[in-house]
DNA sequence: CTGAAAGCGCTAACAT
DNA sequence: ATGTTAGCGCTTTCAG
C-alpha cells in the first residue's frame, strides 16, 4: 500500500500536523524535526496525496487545455507554449483533443469541471456561443476565436482574423492577380473560419472586383482535405488564369501544394498559394509558403498567464479580450 | 459555490446514498426516485467532484502519459492513438512533455504519483534504468525503448530499432553505395538512438566494409539540429563520393534534406538520405523520404490497451514485453 | 429499497 | 512549536 501522511507521523513520533507543516512550509518546524520528518518520508518512499490535497483545498492546480486537433502543429506550438508558463507557474495541464467536434468538446467541458480543474484553456472552440456561454464557476480562456458579448467568467485572446485574411487579398491585387480562389474551413462551426474567407472577399469586392471573380471551395483544416479539394479543382483548371488562391490554414495550404505538384503545375506561374497560420514548417515548404502569421506563442503564452493570474487572484473575468497583431508574410509561394 | 451530493440529496429530499447510486448504478434506485433526483442534479447545475470520489475510491481513470517533444509529429501521433483507447475505455489522459529531459522525466513520475494516476505511458525515456525500476504502484507502460530485466510492475512496447536499421544498411549496399554517413541521435540517453547506430554500423562491417567507410554525426531528434550538422557536413562535402546518409529519425532527416537543398546538392543523386519513423509528412517531402515505419498506431494503441486491461484487472507485469513489427519503406530519396 | 455514518488523506483552525 | 480534530465530497458497509 501506498504510505500516507499517518504513516509518515507514526514513524518519526510527531502529529500529522507537523507533516504537513513540513510539506506546505506554511509553518515553523524546527530543523532538527524537520529532518527527522523528511527521513522518515524517505525511508516510506512517501508521496504526498494530491487528490486528498486538492479536495480539502478545493485547488487543484490542474489546468484542463482543449484543441481541435493535437495532429495540426498550429495547435502543438499552443500546447508548448502554454505548458512552458503552466510548469514555471506549478500548474499541470491536462490536455484533450475535441477531434473538431463539438458534442465531445462539451463533454469535456464536463470532464474539466468534475475533475476540479481550476481554469480551462478552450481553443478554437466549436460550440455554440449559447453553450460556451454556461454558468461555470472556474475562469475560462478562449484562444484564436473573436470575443463576444458574455457576463460569463470567459476572456478571450486572439488575433483578428478578419483584418489579416483582408490584407492577403490586398496583397494578391498588388500583386497583379485578378481571379480569385478561396479555400473556406468549417464556416458553420468555427467563426474565424468565417471570417477568414468574409475578410478576404470583402476586400476582393472593395478592390473592385465582383463574386464571380473569386470562387470558394470548403474544406477542413486538414492536410488531406486540402489535398483532395485541391485535385478536384484542378481537373478543369485553365492555367493561362494565373490564379491566386487562399487557402486558410496551413496545414491545407500544405495539401493543396502537394496536389498541385502531383499535377505538374508551378507554384506561383500557374497557380499562386497563400496560407494562414504560419505553422514552422511553413518556410520549408517549395516554395516557400506565403502566409498569414497567427502568433501561437503569444497566443499560448498570453492564454496561460491570463489564466493563471486569475486563478491566483480569484478576480473574475467578464468577457475581456486581447487581440494579439499578426502580419503578412510574404515567401516564394505567390 | 459549486452544489454537492448533499444539496442535491436534500433538495430531492433524500440521503447522500441514494443519489450516489443513481450516479454510479451501482444499486438500484426506484425509477420515480431516480427521476426525481436527476431533476435535483439538473436544477443545482450538479456535476460530480471526480476527486472526491478519487479519494473514495482510491481510483481516477487517468493515465498519466509523458513524451520527450510534442512537437515532433512521431510523438504527436502515439499521443493521438492512446487517447482514442483511453477515451473509449472511459478514462482520461493526463499529458505532459518533459522536452529531452531526463529530471523533468523524473519530476513528471513523482507528479503522476502524487496526482493518483491509476497508470502511466512512458515514451522513449531518457531516465536511467535505475530509475525506472523505481518501486511504482501502479503499472507503467515503457513505449519506443528496449526491454530490460526487472521485478516490478513494468512492460514494454516497442519496434526493434536494431534490426531496422541494419536493414537500412543492408539495402544501402545492395543499391551500390560504398560510402556511408550516420547521423547518430543522442546514444548515451536514449537507448534506440544507440541500437539504431549500432545496427547500422554492425551490418556495414558485416558487408565488408571498415569504420573508415562510415562517418558517424550526432545530433538531436530535432528539425534543427539536422539541419546545422548537414550544413556543417557539406562545408567540405566531395560530391563525388555518392554518399548515403542514414539520419536516425525523420524530423532530423527533414532538416538535413533542407539542408542540402539550401547547398543546391541533388537528393539522391549527390548525396542519398533515409531517415526513421515513417512520420506522416514523410511521404510528401521532396523528394519523398526512404525512411523505417515506426508504427505509431501500434506503438499507441498497444501500449494503452496493454496499460488498461493491467488497470481494470489488478495485475502486475513484470517485464512483459511486445515487439511490434516494422519495415523499410523506399521512397525516392535513396 | 433507502438511510445513517464511517472514513479515504490531507489541511487548517484551534488548543496546548 | 507542536498536537488534536473537524471536515472537504464522495462511496460503501451496515441497519432498518
Amino acid at each position: 500500500m501506498r504510505s500516507t501522511i499517518k504513516d509518515v507521523a507514526k514513524l518519526a513520533n510527531v502529529s500529522t500536523a507537523t507533516v504537513s507543516n513540513v510539506l506546505t512550509k506554511k509553518k515553523y518546524v524546527s530543523p532538527d524535526l524537520a529532518e527527522k520528518i523528511r527521513q522518515a518520508m524517505n525511508e516510506l518512499n512517501y508521496k504526498p496525496n494530491t487528490i486528498a490535497r486538492s479536495l480539502k483545498v478545493n485547488r487543484s492546480f490542474n489546468i484542463g487545455l482543449m484543441v481541435p486537433d493535437i495532429t495540426n502543429p498550429f495547435f502543438g506550438e499552443i500546447v508548448k507554449y502554454a505548458e512552458k508558463v503552466a510548469h514555471k507557474e506549478n500548474y499541470q495541464i491536462t490536455l484533450c483533443n475535441s477531434d473538431n467536434d463539438s458534442k465531445r468538446e462539451n463533454k469535456l467541458i464536463d470532464i474539466f469541471l468534475s475533475a476540479g480543474m481550476d481554469g480551462i484553456i478552450n481553443v478554437a472552440p466549436r460550440m455554440k456561443q449559447r453553450q460556451l456561454n454556461q454558468k461555470l464557476n472556474i475562469p475560462m480562456i478562449i484562444v484564436d476565436r473573436p470575443h463576444f458579448q458574455t457576463s460569463e467568467n470567459i476572456a478571450f485572446v486572439y488575433a483578428d482574423n478578419y483584418i489579416s485574411s483582408a490584407s492577403v487579398a490586398q496583397y494578391f491585387v498588388e500583386r497583379g492577380y485578378r481571379k480569385f480562389i478561396c479555400f473556406a474551413g468549417p464556416i458553420e462551426d468555427v467563426p474565424n473560419a468565417y471570417k477568414r474567407l468574409s475578410g478576404f472577399l470583402d476586400k476582393i469586392k472593395e478592390c473592385g472586383f465582383s463574386e464571380e471573380d473569386c470562387e470558394v471551395y470548403y474544406c477542413d483544416f486538414t492536410f488531406d482535405s486540402g489535398f483532395e479539394t485541391m485535385k478536384k479543382l484542378l481537373k478543369n483548371y485553365d492555367i493561362s488564369e494565373h490564379k491566386a488562391a487562399f487557402i486558410s490554414s496551413d496545414i491545407t495550404a500544405w495539401g493543396a501544394i502537394e496536389a498541385v505538384k502531383a499535377h505538374h503545375l508551378r507554384i506561383p506561374e500557374d497557380i499562386a498559394i497563400a496560407g494562414y497560420d504560419n505553422i514552422y514548417f511553413s518556410r520549408f515548404l517549395h516554395p516557400g509558403l506565403t502566409t498569414v502569421e497567427n502568433p501561437t506563442k503569444e497566443l499560448g503564452t498570453m492564454a496561460t498567464q491570463l489564466l493563471i493570474d486569475a486563478i491566483n487572484s480569484q478576480k473574475r473575468f467578464n468577457g475581456n479580450y486581447v487581440v494579439v497583431s499578426s502580419s503578412l508574410i510574404e515567401r516564394q509561394s505567390t
